[in-house]
RNA sequence: GGCGGCGUACCCAAGUGGCAAGGGAGAGGUCUGCAAAACCUUUAUCCAGCGGUUCGAAUCCGCUCGCCGCCUCCA
């Protein structure tokens, strides 16, 4: 396996600490707000990723933390006359729902900071007796300059980060460039006693102090969005290989922006879509497919019709499942069957894209890639059942298909349901004010007419379930309902 | 200002040295009572532009143009 590193801007072979186990660490979300489909991306992004690792047979550790105090955690707290703990209580339970939603699986670990108070304590105490701490009127701050290699994952020196700066000069800092480990509380904040005085960490710390905890000093993986490599993960590793003097991390995996009209989705520029109004007009299935359809380090312009191209693209999927189980129910039990050439090249092609698929995982988690594959197999699959195939072999053939794209598609988590469920979820999220029985009703009442071959009211029914987005397909002995794309 | 990334068909998108995956949309066809689905053909002699390296480049190097990100909280 190769997967691009930050620290190192290049990809790299593969290779566990300890062999067959991989430790990895996902910045999860500080939380004073409602996740938008920003933070979906990164919490789909890491969860196909340990899936993959699952899937190769890795056995993995994931620790996802929630950041549950900080400055705006604070301040929305005090702005609707609530603690902290209450803010903080309710975007952890709506980010955990969103989560489940999306199918994203939970962490083993899911940490809060306030949890680990003690443990950031122990950190700074260390940090502070080694010199690359100091404190200054109940606040600590760690001291970048004794850090030589501060820059490293961000890819610039201090020199060039002061040039630039819009950092405030703080009298309490020996450089501006310093950052605060632990920050004295003012009146009506929440604090927590330390040597220093009363206070609460910095917001970098957490990570230290849980990722060590639960990974050890030296872990395999830590990611997050791309707007974490600074400062926040080149302070995280400032501040852990100071206290361990161990290598922190080993690889450093970070996910690109979602944007709006090219720009970034972002709170500040208020661009952004909620995770649940995305989720009130589109399948959960939808919006992971979205996100995987492209690479995990580029760019992904969000709109509707975007989402709407995935939509089409999963109907495509469970369409061709629905072909083959009828084709399956349909093939009668013979020995002799389709021509011999046919079965042979698409019982090759269903067995290699299981190679494919990890090839193109293999490659930095190609999930475009891989997908790619599987629409391919697709295309075989329907053209192989246009052959009209009989016997067996066919039926054999047909059912090692469906398991092999159901299988590549579960480490994805998408393509998991059946067509029916499909369909349903559809119905319901666009509210088409039929049950499935009325549907099968219609259904049942155009079957007649077609026997009589009252087109014209066959053709009525057709056209009365079409405005509601209902579609029709007859097949040799029956017919089947699906819901619309478009 | 510093650092980094991106620019592939009508749209989305993979491809980082050897004849340009995949999806959507469009056009034509096969199939169908009509449809839908599916399949077939078709839509980039070419990968922002210019120059260079090479037997050979979308892929490497240089320059130009355009877009974006980080440098402040941010997934």
């Amino acid at each position: 396996m190769r997967i691009y590193n930050t620290l190192t801007g290049k990809k790299e072979e593969f290779v566990p600490i300890n062999p067959g186990k991989v430790g990895m660490y996902v910045c999860g979300i500080t939380a004073y707000d409602v996740c938008h489909l920003g933070h979906a991306r990164s919490a789909i992004v890491f969860d196909a990723i340990k899936r993959y690792f699952r899937y190769r047979g890795f056995e993995v550790k994931h620790v996802r933390n929630i950041t549950d105090i900080d400055d705006k955690i604070i301040a929305r707290a005090q702005k609707e006359n609530v603690t902290t703990e209450d803010i903080a209580k309710k975007y952890t339970d709506e980010y955990s729902i969103d989560m489940a939603r999306l199918g994203v699986s939970k962490a083993d670990v899911e940490p809060k900071a306030t949890e680990y108070i003690a443990g950031m304590i122990d950190v700074i105490n260390g940090l502070i007796a080694k010199g690359y701490a100091y404190s200054a009127n109940g606040d600590v701050y760690f001291r970048v300059s004794r850090f030589s290699e501060y820059g490293k994952l961000s890819k610039r020196t201090l020199d060039e980060m002061m040039a630039g700066a819009r950092v405030e000069v703080d009298e309490k800092k020996e450089n501006p460039m310093d950052f605060a480990l632990w920050k004295a509380s003012k009146p009506g904040e929440p604090w927590w006693e330390s040597p220093w005085g009363k206070g609460r960490p910095g917001w970098h710390i957490e990570c230290t102090a849980m990722s060590t905890k639960h990974l050890g000093e030296s872990f395999d993986i830590h990611g997050g969005g791309a707007d974490l490599i600074f400062p926040h993960h080149e302070n995280e590793i400032a501040q852990t290989e100071a206290f361990t003097g161990k290598p922190f991390v080993k690889y450093w995996l970070h996910n690109g922006f979602i944007t709006v009209d090219k720009e970034k989705m972002s709170k500040s520029l208020g661009n952004f879509f909620t995770i649940k109004e995305i989720l009130d007009k589109y399948d959960p299935e939808i919006v992971r497919y979205f996100l995987l359809s492209t690479h995990y380090r580029s760019p992904i312009e969000f709109s509707d019709a975007q989402l709407k191209e995935a939509e089409a693209a999963i109907d495509r999927y469970y369409t061709t499942v629905l072909r083959i189980e009828d084709a399956i129910q349909n093939t009668e039990h013979r020995a002799q069957s389709t021509e011999q050439k046919i079965t042979e090249d698409f019982g090759k092609l269903i067995s290699t894209l299981k190679e494919k698929f990890m090839d193109a995982m293999n490659d930095d988690f190609n999930t475009a890639l891989a997908l790619g594959h599987i629409f391919e197999l697709i295309r075989e699959t329907n053209k192989f059942l246009d052959s009209k195939p009989s016997g067996d072999k066919a039926k054999t053939l047909l059912a090692n298909v469906k398991e092999a794209l159901k299988e590549v598609g579960g480490v994805l988590n998408i393509f998991n349901r059946t067509p029916d469920e499909w369909y349903r979820s559809l119905m319901k999220i666009r509210n088409i004010g039929l049950s499935e029985q009325d549907i099968l009703n219609k259904i049942a009442q155009r079957q007649e007419a077609r026997q009589k071959k009252d087109w014209a009211l066959a053709d009525n029914v057709r056209k009365e379930l079409d405005a509601l987005g209902i579609i029709l397909e007859d097949k040799k002995d029956s017919t089947r309902w699906k819901v619309r794309i478009s």
